[in-house]
DNA sequence: GTCACATTGTGACGAAGTGTCAATAACGAG
DNA sequence: CTCGTTATTGACACTTCGTCACAATGTGAC
């Protein structure tokens, strides 16, 4: 039995491993140069043995999903220790994201990439209800959060909000920020001679919806430009840091 | 001279043939399917000619994803003889970019899967200017409105709204809900049982942003569901017929 | 220690797809 | 009709995916 969970968990790290490689060369060759025999190559395993884990090179990229997840919800974890508003915890978690995606910019376009048809269509089930479960766990912070600012008054009762249509609301745009700022910034587009400014974007997005919820105190009652830097000093100085000196970690 | 315009003419045909053909394809046989030789044999025309057309796969979609543009170009204009306030007009431009998800949903997944760099990163340079250049656009199009809207005072001067960024805001709802709608719905994901309305979610989610922008009148002044119907009663009737009875246009 | 059995690993291979290019065909001006 | 130009063709070289018969290694009973 023993034997067993050792055997398990070697696997464990040698599928940690491909997937390392498999970061690896994406961020070397592009996305487009991830192939399943250059994983075979740079591991010192054969293709069997690759295949034996992922059933097919989709189900790579599902598990860098999972593995992006998991490190999103460490730090949207750290939150629950911010000492602020609700409304400010909300920010917290679009100042993560933003993060997130600074930091792990290979990483991020796996996220975005899985919600590509293309993707999906070959991805197995049992890796494709992995994600789901990682990205209820995220959506779950999120619900919570908002059922808080509820209960709290911070949303007044009046605006009838439900949590789940918010949280899907500010998941949209939080999401759909992040994938037209990194197409917009690599591309002629209206918004890059209007003064685009990608680093406020979501700041300033997160804030619009958040006015719209009702969701005291509103962006004139309060700076909310400086709750921003507070969150990131207070929070995340580690990570601020490593993108100072040009870590990126994938 | 009129020999070579002739000549012109017959090669932007076959191109619309071929693109009409991976279309089709790509509806068939889902997204993976589409293949070059699948292109070449369905057509009376060679390798070689199609790719005479089309520098690679990508440029395919590239080429599908400006069609996709002239389409919703085509819908959002109607809302100028549209007889209703700035916001109601905003409105309908969601509704407009939601229809146009519901009646093309094949092109809806191409305009998607551009934002995703495995494609980006393959596409020739001149198709994807050309993608920037409809998307401008559109853009234009929403820009437009939210200046109309801050110069009739809809949206107060107080507000300080400035209009690129707040189309930037809406383009990113808009995108972010219908990648995420599509997502949610083929999944196990928290929403589905949670009793998620893919149905209403981006009237809900634009007008969030909208009370968020203080755009007059606000969601709780005036019955937004009532203008939702009206929209689709006096812009998009043909269209709607054509939903009522499946037929979908890819 | 060894033997039968179970598990895991291997890499050559077939199938499918991409993009190229020398050869061929069609065209049109003189 | 002829000849240079341009468009078209499909065989080919190359890449990649995913499979499978076989090899190697690990396991536990005796």
């Amino acid at each position: 039995m023993n034997t067993k969970t050792r055997k398990a968990q070697e696997i464990a790290n040698r599928e940690e491993l491909l997937l390392d490689i498999a970061l690896e060369l994406m961020a070397e060759t592009g996305f487009a140069g991830l192939t399943m025999d250059k994983i075979t190559q740079r591991s010192q395993y054969s293709k069997g043995t690759v295949y034996n884990h992922f059933a097919c090179k989709e189900d790579v990229l599902c598990a860098l999903c999972c593995r992006s997840m998991r490190l999103q919800i460490e730090l949207y974890q750290r939150i629950n220790d911010f000492a602020g508003s609700t409304r400010e915890k909300m920010i917290a978690m679009a100042y993560g994201y933003r993060l997130f995606n600074r930091l792990y910019p290979t990483l991020s376009m796996v996220v975005l990439s899985m919600k590509t048809p293309n993707i999906m269509e070959k991805t197995s089930s049992i890796r494709s209800t992995s994600v789901s479960e990682h990205e209820n766990k995220i959506v779950g912070i999120a619900v919570k959060l908002i059922e808080e600012a509820v209960a709290l008054g911070d949303i007044p009762a009046s605006q009838n909000v439900d949590a789940n249509a918010a949280t899907f609301a500010a998941w949209s745009m939080a999401f759909g920020t992040n994938a037209l700022s990194s197409a917009v910034v690599h591309k002629s587009s209206k918004f890059c001679s209007a003064g685009f400014d990608s680093q406020y974007a979501l700041l300033y997005n997160v804030n619009l919806l958040c006015d719209g919820l009702n969701w005291k105190p509103l962006s004139n009652q309060q700076d909310y430009l400086a709750t921003w830097q507070r969150i990131g000093q207070e929070l995340y100085a580690k990570e601020l840091a490593m993108l100072e000196q040009n870590e990126t970690l994938y």
